[in-house]
DNA sequence: AAAATTATGGGAAACTATTAACATAATAAA
DNA sequence: TTTATTATGTTAATAGTTTCCCATAATTTT
């Protein structure tokens, strides 16, 4: 039971159970989520099983005690800080996004090595570096996303380490290790592209 | 032989051997592999195995080879040339991310609908929207990464429907659906963030 | 009230991915 | 040259995921 796919299954339902709430809706099928989301109705049905989710035979599932249970496995009822290290171009994208709030997820500092960067008055402070493991214990931070660059990733990922940091969303291309510990999760955009243009390349070989 | 993890597993070996190459090393084992990326050494054989990747019993495999093959099958001889959709924080931030280039990725352009954020001569030019069909087809782009607001992603899809668009990078939290002609592929990062505080989560309760 | 309908829930089957095991070929050592 | 060593490559085993199938319960229709 330590399926990232399932979990991330889990938030597409929520953000489309969400929806057809807003929309008026009380009940929903395992056949309207299949539809909408390309999930299959058996595959809704097992998530919901495997995590205790039920419904009613003929009735459906009741909307609001799915996104009840949902948030209760996500363990969501207070606003999740999280902290960005490295405030370059996609350091401060992320912390101007404005889909973060809305979630439930506030960015509420970023820390960088260049002092021409700091500024500790602004909405989103940035700090110094030398300032992140105070802070981080102070605010009892858990989760940060990683944007520095790909030279100094690794030496960063050392300065959090034995802190209460449990989680990195780690945007560089430097393969990082997870620990039982520390759960270093990573974005790979040139892979991401690349892995589309091997398909892309694909698709078109077939249709020669 | 449709498998996304398999090429993005082909992707970190090329990185990883390229590195190698860069330190003088000729030959590899598939256990050297295993060991910098967690990845099981029966796995590595597996993987060269299935892309008619050779070794040499008790010789390993060498690097070169394995790197002609690997960009062989990623199709890889000349530079990939791919726009951005939505010029805003994001898709301003991966116009300047400079590590595309070494990996042959060229951003060659990028569209906006805020006439404002035009600007035709820059090094990588905003165009107009309406100007996007025929740039595509002029230039023969594959690839677009779309960072557009949620609100018009929909929409902004349909406008490259029926190009040679064969594949989208997708940074909206807006789920499309891939069809046989265009894939696409989401890159959600609130939906990381939250796959991170589940995980998170669960470690600490595990350590109660 | 009985019959027909329909969606869940759960177990079995199918499929996919990963690891384990080992025979074999290439190399090195004795 | 013979023996020992070692890493590949392949087959078998295991683990993990998704789909299939259908009995069952809830609901609606007749």
């Amino acid at each position: 039971m330590n399926n990232k796919g399932q979990i991330l299954r889990l938030l597409s339902y929520k953000n489309l159970l969400k929806h057809l709430q807003s929309l008026g809706f009380k009940k929903v099928f395992s056949d309207n989520i299949s539809d909408t989301l390309e999930i299959s109705s058996s595959l809704v049905r097992k998530d919901f099983g495997n995590f205790g989710i039920t419904g009613n035979r003929k009735g459906g599932y009741e909307i609001e005690s799915i996104l009840g249970k949902i948030d209760e496995i996500l363990g969501k009822d207070e606003i999740q800080k999280v902290i960005i290290i490295g405030a370059g171009r996609i350091g401060e994208a992320l912390m101007s996004y404005q889909g973060f709030l809305k979630e439930g997820i506030q960015i509420i500092a970023a820390f960088d090595v260049d002092s021409k960067k700091i500024n500790e008055d602004k909405d989103i402070p940035i700090f110094p570096m030398d300032k992140i493991t105070k802070f981080i214990s102070d605010n009892n931070i858990k989760i940060c996303i990683l944007t520095v660059p790909p030279s100094v990733a690794k030496h960063t990922i050392e300065l959090i380490q034995n802190t209460q940091i449990g989680g990195i969303l780690n945007f560089t291309p430097v393969k990082l290790q997870s620990t039982p510990e520390l759960t270093i999760n990573t974005i790979n955009i040139v892979h991401e592209l690349e892995n589309l243009m091997y398909v892309v390349n694909k698709q078109n070989k077939l249709e020669d």
